[in-house]
RNA sequence: GGCGGCGUAGCUCAGCUGGUCAGAGCGGGGAUCUCAUAAGUCCCAGGUCGGAGGUUCGAGUCCUCCCGCCGCCA
């Protein structure tokens, strides 16, 4: 999946590693010795039918025979089940977790996901967290360092991953930062794995970014109903760039959106033709036949390309907010009005007019004016979309004959006039997105 | 049952602390340039801003109630 969609993780833990139990394991007996974990008694129900465990308020009395406890959503009956478990005393966190979620308006991003949370908070009482479960019925996790009867209870295991990751209980690397996650293990990453931080002495992260999912037609996808949409399918289908495309320009954060290869389609076209075509059009040999970027040195700006560079300078500026706080799509909402108005501004300049007035040096003159401006707002976009498109933004820039800038540097290069032109573009037409 | 949120042009949605807020994009309809991937540009939506009251000189924008969705919790 990752190698499919053009995703490097900088580094990928799995949680059979040696340094991750090894984290695991310190992070449990830290928890344990400052007294937050202690042996108890978990209470549930199990419904031999279901197989499956309930809590407290997922069963009710059987309307048939009130002395009998039943599953409220599958109706089966179910017997009280006790098992000796380790309990996390999630009360006596909640106070700072409170604290860590009020220390920023960010914490839990959208606001949605942090009324959430708060209001859970809220709750008078927090119930003890079973963080462990008997050898004999779970006997894959890691081991309770104290106690080789229990393991470790899986999602505890695993969200000690970020710390894993900064070579924990080594020296941090780091800080936990950012957490992306969807918004149905919310209360993990924004509850109970703050209160376990914070119970071993570690700083919570800066912020926990929650999106929501996908849904077809309105529904959920599920296997059941038959309605998934296989991701490698469709990046087999678009391709890895303008599947990610679509996806994080019609995703946003807070709710959830609807998939559709109409909509997909509609997207890409949107693309190819604001962005693609502007390309193709730009570089073509009836408007640039000396096939060049043309020097800055030489190009009279005008009021209307000072128009065109404000666009461009907003567009970078917005882009970068809105990409930090993890708004996505509206960023590529503001790439695509930046496009908007290039195509605006080159049919205004009307350059294949300006092309055949040759010994016209006034009309000379705007036609590089607009090449030149055009080709920096294409060369800005391709580095925006760099995140999102990185193959087609990397094949724009090859067109243009301009290499990306990294570090410090590339933040300066999204700026109108970075680049002094004065080379020669890479020879040949181009189509950069296949419309749909 | 408790608490959040949502309900704005066919669709997806912007509209922060009340007075150019009645908008954007897409789709659809019309016109037009011809450089380009038949792409681009321009014009067209008269929508009771879910409903009813209230506060105010003035309310999608604040308050109350109601209707319809959805989320979290119980």
């Amino acid at each position: 999946m990752n190698g499919v969609c053009n995703v490097q993780p900088s580094r990928f833990i799995r949680t059979t590693s040696p340094e991750h139990k090894r984290a695991v394991d310190q992070f449990w007996r830290t928890i344990e010795s400052k007294g937050h974990i202690r042996l108890g008694k978990y209470k549930g129900w199990y419904s031999v039918v279901d197989e499956a465990f309930y809590s407290a308020h997922q069963v009710e009395p059987d309307p048939g025979n009130p002395a009998n406890m039943r599953a409220v959503e599958t109706g089966s009956a179910v017997e009280e089940y006790t098992e000796d478990n380790y309990m996390f005393n999630l009360n006596a966190m909640k106070g700072k977790v409170r604290e860590w979620l009020l220390s920023s308006p960010t914490t839990v991003y959208p606001s949605v996901y942090r009324h959430q949370v708060l209001s859970f908070l809220d709750d008078a009482d927090l119930p003890d967290l079973s963080v462990s479960r008997l050898r004999s019925s779970l006997a894959w996790g890691i081991p309770v360092p104290t106690n080789e009867n229990h393991t470790i209870y899986v999602w505890m295991d695993a969200l000690v991953n970020y710390l894993t990751a900064l070579g924990y209980p080594d020296q941090l690397t780091g800080t936990l930062d950012t957490h992306v996650i969807g918004k149905d293990i919310l209360k993990f990453h924004a509850v109970y794995w703050p209160a376990f931080l914070l119970a071993a002495g570690l700083n919570p992260p800066r912020r926990i970014l929650v999106h929501g999912h996908w849904t077809v037609a309105g529904a959920k996808m599920s296997k059941s109903v038959g309605n998934v949409v296989d991701p490698l399918v469709e990046a087999d289908d678009v391709g890895s760039d303008l599947l990610r495309f679509y996806l994080l320009k019609e995703a946003r954060l807070g709710s959830d959106a609807d998939f559709s290869h109409k909509r997909r389609d509609a997207a890409i076209s949107e693309l190819a033709n604001n962005f693609g075509n502007l390309l193709s059009r730009s570089t073509g040999k009836r408007v640039n036949p000396t096939n060049t970027y043309p020097p800055l040195a030489d190009v009279k700006l005008t009021q209307r390309e000072q128009h065109v560079a404000d666009v461009i300078n907003n567009t970078q500026r917005r882009v970068q907010e809105l990409y930090a706080s993890g708004d996505v799509g509206l960023g590529i909402e503001e790439i695509l009005h930046c496009l908007r108005e290039g195509n605006k501004y080159f049919q205004e300049m009307e350059p294949w007019k300006l092309a055949k007035l040759k010994d016209d040096a006034a009309a000379q003159h705007r036609r590089l004016a607009c090449l030149y401006t055009t080709y920096e707002l294409l060369r800005v976009v391709s580095l925006l979309l760099c995140p999102v498109t990185p193959a087609i933004s990397a094949a724009c820039l090859d067109k243009l004959a301009v290499a990306p800038s990294n570090g410090s540097a590339f933040c300066q290069s999204l700026a109108f006039s970075y680049n002094k032109g004065g080379h020669a573009l890479k020879p040949g037409a181009i189509t950069l997105i296949q419309r749909r």
